[in-house]
DNA sequence: GTCTATAAAGAGATAGAC
DNA sequence: GTCTATCTCTTTATAGAC
């Protein structure tokens, strides 16, 4: 019961943690499939089979490492719509959500990444949708937000020089008026 | 020499044929690392084996199979261009080069599908850049690029309902002015 | 030339020692 | 509770029979 002991709750916890900090940075390094057990294992420095004894299976490691989908928030004007998207971007531009990215990469190839990337992107469809008027508010919604998926794939997965080394200020300026374009019924002409 | 029976080179090309189709559905459907040789084998109706006789090895099978890039074509003004790449996009709608989707489904996970992804947008950023005026015209070509590549991944990987659902002229007249809004050196206020 | 049989390697998972 | 050792499965790739 010293105070500098932890408690083993603690330490396990602690040990939890680096655990799944390895297995985000290696998930979202090369995907599920070439991310082994023994990797992550290795790089949180413990033993691999204490990742089994926690986690249970490679699975359940995947979905507690991408776990934790940022709050939506709603938005009232289309205008603030779009501010609020372009933040969202220059936070992705800097350091999107660890679990994101692991998400994001395996999100071709692994059935769950799949679905999970498909209801957080229908989830940000709804959300954006309800923020504009008009009949085809959903496609529009759908057509931000893909925009959005677009630019994060290349700039964060690809790593497209031209995306890489521009400042995110001057993105977000170049886009908004793509964005705009996009939030009233009318404005495709 | 009967007319009737094919020569074996001809034999030997239909069979090729037949494997590099069905490893280019595979791949486009799960991806490099879930697409084994014997699955692409099952669904040509050949032998394993045989796949490994004709490619060498399965590096070398998929690279056979996403070969092909479509030839550029250049634009004139900005107006055309647009245009260009919407026509792109309503083919890319249909029914995509073959090779393209085995390509995209891996981008992320598979080292060699990535190269050539960057490759291959890489030249469409040259191709638009030179097409647009002005100082951040890379940047501009960079952004157009990667717009069209999350509607397509977002349309033909992830299969998002909204564009599964939607005439692809009501898709392309919704994101022209998203295009426009990028090709001039003004546009963004 | 085509296929059978198998080698070789890697990974996830488990049992049991300490 | 933690780790050693191993099992089992899957897959690529090869060697050699027919």
């Amino acid at each position: 019961m010293s105070e500098r002991v932890l408690p083993r709750a603690e330490r396990r916890r602690r040990t939890e943690g680096r655990i799944l900090d390895a297995a985000r940075a290696l998930f979202a390094e090369v995907g599920y499939e070439r991310a082994t057990i023994r990797a992550v294992a290795k790089s949180a420095e413990v033993d691999p089979a204490l990742v089994m004894q926690y986690f249970g299976n490679k699975q359940e490691l995947f979905r507690a490492a991408v776990r934790a989908t940022p709050a939506p928030e709603a938005a009232a004007t289309p205008e603030e719509l779009v501010e609020h998207l372009l933040g969202t971007l220059d936070v992705k531009m800097g350091e999107l959500p660890r679990g994101s990215l692991a998400m994001m990469r395996s999100m071709l190839t692994h059935p769950e990444a799949g679905t999970a990337a498909r209801e957080a992107l229908a989830r940000q469809v709804d959300r954006l949708a309800a923020s504009i008027p008009g009949e085809d508010a959903r496609l529009r919604a759908a057509l931000m937000t893909t925009i959005l998926l677009g630019v994060t794939v290349g700039h964060q997965l690809l790593e497209l020089p031209e995306l890489r080394d521009a400042p995110p200020e001057r993105i977000a300026r170049l886009l908004r008026p793509s964005l705009r374009a996009l939030t009233g019924p009318d404005s495709a002409g």
